[in-house]
DNA sequence: GTCTATAGGACGATAGAC
DNA sequence: GTCTATCGTCCTATAGAC
C-alpha cells in the first residue's frame, strides 16, 4: 500500500482509539487490526507505541494548524506550528479574542472525536511521566500567551485567557456528554456572560466548505 | 488488619494510582503492593477491579458532600448523596451560585490528587463503555441543574450554570499543570469577568479549620 | 513493507488451603 | 482475611525471512 495513504490510515485508527481508551489504554494490536497489519507491521511505521502517540499529534497540529487558518478566513500559510501560537500579522489583520475563540470552536465542532482525544490526552498527561507530558504543557503556555495578546487592551488580558481556554475546554466536555446541543451555540450563549469575549464586529468570515 | 482501616488504605492507594494512570491504565498488582497484599488479598475486599473504582468514587462522594457542606458553614446533614445536589434549604439560607462554587474551589484546592482524578475520569468516561459513564453522565446533569437553581434570577441561569461548572472544571485542569498559582486565586481573578458570577454579599463564611 | 515466530512479561480473575 | 498456585489472555517489542 501506498506509504502516505497508510500512513494516513494508522493515524485515523489511532485517533479512534486513543479517544476512546486513551494512550494508556491503547493496544497496538488493536490499532493493527484496524488496518490489517500485525503488530511489527504497525511497528515499521511508528517505531513504537510512544512514537505512534507523537506521530498523532504532529499530524494534528499540522492538519488543525491549516485548517483554523481557512476557518478565520485567511491563506493557508498565515498560521504555523506549533499550534495556537500567534503571529503579529494576525493581530494586525484585527483578530480578536472573540474571533479566535469563535473560529476555533466553529472548527472543533465538526471533529468531536478530536475533541475527545485532546480531553482525554490532557487530562492523562497531567503527571509527569506522560509520554505527552511536556507537549501539553508547552501548549497550555502558548495558548494562554496567544490568547492574551488578542484580548482587547482595555481588559485583564491574562485572565481573560484564562476564562477564555477553560470555558472552551470546559463546554468541549460538557457538549461531548450532551452533543444534542451544539457547541458553536453552547459557546455563543456562554461568551454572552462574559464583557471581553463577546464577539464584536471582526467575526470572522462564515465558513467557506463550498469554494 | 481492621477491615475499616485496611478498606481506608485500599481506598488512598487507589485514588493515587487512577489519578496517575486512569482506570484503563490502573494495574491491581499496584494497587495491592501499594497496601502490602496480594492481588486475591485485594479482590476479596472489592469484587473486581471495576468494583474497586465504584468503591472509590463512592467514598469520595460521601466524603466530599460532609466537607462541602462544612466549607458553606453548615451542619453535617444539609447535603446528601448524590453530590452536588442542593437541597431548597440550602436556597432557602441565601446561599448564591457564586457562594457555592467559591465553597467548591476552596475544597477542592486542599485536594489536588482528587480533582486530578476527578479530571482523568471525566475524560475517561466520555465513551460509553466506560465502567463511570453513567456515574460522570448523571453526576453532570445534576451539577448543571444545581447550579442553575442557585444563579441569580436576574440572568440567564442555565447559561451561568454552564459557565459556572466548564470554568471550574477548566481552571482546575490549568492549576494542575502550574499549581504555582493557586486555584482559589484563579477562580477569583476569572468570576471577576463574570457579572452573574461574582461573589456578592452571600459569600460562605471563612474556613473553619479549628472549631 | 510486511510477514511468522517468539521472547518475556503483565494483566484480571478463580480455586482452594489455611 | 489472606495466602499459593494457576489459568488463559493480553501486552510491547525483536529477530529474521521474504
Amino acid at each position: 500500500m501506498d506509504p502516505v495513504e497508510r500512513r494516513e490510515q494508522i493515524m485515523s485508527a489511532a485517533i479512534a482509539l486513543i479517544s476512546e481508551r486513551g494512550y494508556w489504554g491503547l493496544s497496538m494490536q488493536d490499532v493493527a487490526d484496524a488496518c490489517d497489519l500485525t503488530i511489527p507491521g504497525l511497528l515499521h511505521h511508528v517505531g513504537s507505541k510512544t512514537g505512534l502517540l507523537i506521530a498523532v499529534l504532529e499530524q494534528r497540529d499540522t492538519a488543525d494548524t491549516i485548517e483554523l487558518a481557512r476557518q478565520l478566513g485567511f491563506d493557508d500559510g498565515i498560521l504555523t506550528v506549533p499550534p495556537l501560537s500567534v503571529p503579529d500579522s494576525l493581530i494586525a489583520a484585527g483578530v480578536t479574542l472573540g474571533g479566535m475563540c469563535d473560529a476555533l470552536v466553529q472548527h472543533n465542532a465538526r471533529q468531536p472525536e478530536v475533541v475527545r482525544l485532546y480531553a482525554v490526552l490532557e487530562a492523562e498527561s497531567l503527571t509527569p511521566d506522560h509520554p505527552a507530558h511536556d507537549y501539553f504543557a508547552s501548549r497550555q503556555r502558548i495558548a494562554l500567551a496567544s490568547f492574551a495578546r488578542l484580548a482587547h487592551p482595555d481588559h485583564h488580558a491574562d485572565h481573560l485567557a484564562k476564562v477564555a481556554l477553560a470555558l472552551m475546554d470546559g463546554l468541549q466536555v460538557q457538549w461531548l456528554r450532551e452533543p444534542e446541543h451544539g457547541l458553536v451555540e453552547r459557546w455563543r450563549a456562554a461568551v454572552a456572560e462574559i464583557p471581553g469575549l463577546r464577539v464584536d464586529g471582526a467575526a470572522p468570515r462564515p465558513p467557506s466548505d463550498t469554494p
